[in-house]
DNA sequence: GCCGTTTTCGGCCCGACTGTTTTCAGTCG
């Protein structure tokens, strides 16, 4: 009997749907399996307690069959019917699946006339023409393909700030303390909290750096990785990388523990601010490289990296400002930003329930929120246009507003706002009449649907929006998914111009998929005088964290604690949403 | 495949758009 990990489970169960689909099986199974993969990732009870108890019929979701092959999975490490399904799919159609407007259907299609059966054939197909050959499929329908794999083409090899920083997480533990490693410390563009990563940079401190390069490239480490490790290739000067086999390069800098700033911080970059950081000492007879600080080719090891910047004459530079975008030039003058804290957030809006699409309750959401220090909650739910969500009718608003009543008397010194995701339709409009949208304390606007229309048709949908005096803040501006679908075309200039004129405030939609305002544009926003929001878009419990861990991101945007609206307390926000409603 | 009940099987979330057709299937959110 394996220690079971339902995360895992959870992305079998999600595969069983996808392959199923594939399949053209019944829908109604494949969103059984579906469910199933979403109730094991918020289970709040442990799985093996459900299991050793043999309660796993008292979950919601989880019927015979399903519970069948948790019991499985659990005492062989293997679901057969899970295997069954691999073995008569080609691997390839999963990947089809990932391209905008492909369906199952569609790829199931492609197969059966074509035998497409990867990306790659099936950009073959698409340049010879011979999508047109199935019924169903047009021109427009080949265009649309084509314009999918050219962006899919874009983000091979990209990996979420997360998953990227799980691997490098992992490769850690399982470096430290063998071969004589003492550190390994974490660079590149993920210490800079750039959202998405092409590959890992790590610095290996260690008193014995010929030990440690061969225990690189030893299979002992690769197992522990759990992944085939392509190879590993050095590269001379410590310098080292390999390959995981889901195609992320790791690249490794070994060095002696006394030179390890130097490393950490020629490997953090950015190249541009490596570059203009070069410039400046040598501008002052200095020589920096990776391996130190040299004058008169004497070499310098300074303690840590704050010691490196103060010796040339620079503040410390946080790693998330090292782009090189004038974080040198504030450094020098001592007018570098005093960025926004993860404890400066008081509270949090954009909060989905179980009233929508949420999977927990409106009570539990308040008591967790309570539980993390926060003073304050947004419950923002879908508005009615938004029927897949559970989108909100009157009746709903109602309840729901009675429930929030009631849980402000109960707990006092916290405050529940009264608030909701309301869709931007097409028009501009926003999804519900002025006379329901008063009844909020807070409105966020947000686009769930067209996404293609031109940008300037967008832009004024936007605008348009934003002349609505009910609208307090604009959700995931850009709608984009990262590595998934682009932000839909819109002049963000106009945007931002118009939320300083009007004092809407801009979401930074903290969901490690999203991370919308980019973060180029937040320094935009503040410029503008534009209030950020900090919002997690939580759909559960564990996703209220999202916030904080969001925060650095918005960091890597120039922003301060006085630019980020959920840093205020519960009542200056009461004040304001009121002063807000009276005029 | 799950659920609830009608205890044996029918309902399960659905509206709108897109591109293809010429009345609708597939996809999306």
């Amino acid at each position: 009997m394996s220690v079971i990990d339902r995360h895992e489970l959870a992305c079998i169960f999600n595969e069983i749907g996808i392959l199923l689909e594939l399949k053209g099986e019944n829908p109604f199974k494949i969103r059984a399996y579906y469910n199933a993969a979403r109730t094991l990732e918020n289970l709040q009870e442990d799985l093996e307690v459900l299991i050793r108890e043999n309660r796993l019929r008292e979950t919601p979701g989880f019927g015979a069959a399903i519970a069948g092959k948790i019991l499985e999975w659990w005492k062989t490490g293997s679901i057969e019917y899970y295997e069954n399904l691999k073995a008569t799919t080609p691997g390839g159609l999963m990947e089809l699946l990932r391209i905008p407007g492909l369906g199952p259907k569609k790829v199931a299609a492609l197969y059966s006339a074509l035998g497409i059966t990867d990306l790659a054939m099936l950009e073959a197909a698409c340049v010879e023409n011979k999508l047109l050959t199935i019924p169903g499929f047009g021109r427009k329908t080949q265009e649309k393909i084509c314009a999918g794999i050219q962006f899919l083409r874009q983000q091979q090899g990209a990996f979420l700030w997360t998953e990227g920083m799980g691997w490098a997480l992992r490769i850690r533990e399982a470096l430290v303390g063998r071969a004589g490693i003492e550190r390994i410390e974490i660079a590149g563009s993920l210490r800079r909290y750039q959202p998405v990563c092409k590959d890992l940079a790590l610095v290996v401190a260690t008193g014995t750096p010929q030990a440690a390069t061969a225990y690189l490239g030893h299979a002992d480490f690769h197992r522990s990785l759990e992944a085939a490790v392509e190879s590993l290739n050095a590269v001379g000067d410590g310098r080292s990388w390999l390959r995981l086999n889901n195609g992320l390069k790791v690249d490794f800098m070994v060095v002696a523990p006394e030179a390890l700033p130097h490393a950490v911080q020629y490997l953090t970059g950015s190249k541009e601010h490596n570059a203009a950081l070069r410039r400046l000492a040598q501008g002052m007879g200095y020589k920096l490289t990776a391996e130190g600080l040299f004058k008169d080719g004497q070499r310098m090891f300074c303690r840590d990296e704050e010691e490196l910047y103060h010796r040339l004459g620079l503040a410390y530079i946080p790693p998330e400002l090292r782009e090189n975008l004038g974080e040198i030039e504030a450094a020098a003058g001592q007018s570098l930003p005093r960025l926004v804290e993860a404890q400066d957030l008081k509270g949090l809006f954009h909060v989905h329930t179980t009233y929508s699409d949420g999977v927990n309750t409106l009570r539990e959401l308040v008591e967790a929120a309570l539980n993390k220090g926060y003073t304050y909650l947004g419950v923002a739910d879908h508005s009615r246009a938004a029927v897949y969500a559970h989108g909100l009718n009157e009746e709903a608003l109602r309840r729901q507003f009675a429930e929030i009543d009631q849980l402000n008397q109960e707990y006092r010194g916290f405050k529940i706002f009264k608030g909701i995701e309301a869709d931007i339709l097409s028009s501009g409009e926003l999804d519900y009449d002025p006379e329901i949208l008063a009844k909020f304390d807070f409105v966020i606007g947000s686009v769930h649907s067209h996404f293609g229309m031109a940008k300037e048709e967008m832009t004024n949908r936007l605008l348009k929006a934003m002349d609505n005096p009910y609208l307090t803040m604009l959700g995931h501006p850009t709608g984009r998914i990262l590595l998934e679908r682009p932000a839909y075309a819109v002049d963000l200039h106009a945007v931002l111009a118009k939320a300083a004129e009007k004092g809407i405030i801009i979401e930074f939609n903290a969901s490690p998929y999203r991370l919308d305002l980019d973060w180029r544009w937040c320094r935009q926003a503040k410029e503008l005088g534009v209030k950020i929001t900090i919002n997690p878009d939580a759909h559960s419990i564990s996703e209220l964290e999202l916030a904080r861990s969001g925060a650095m991101f918005a960091r890597k945007g120039w922003l301060e604690k006085d630019d980020v609206f959920n840093t205020k307390s519960a009542q200056e926000i009461e004040e304001y949403f009121q002063a807000r409603a009276s005029h």
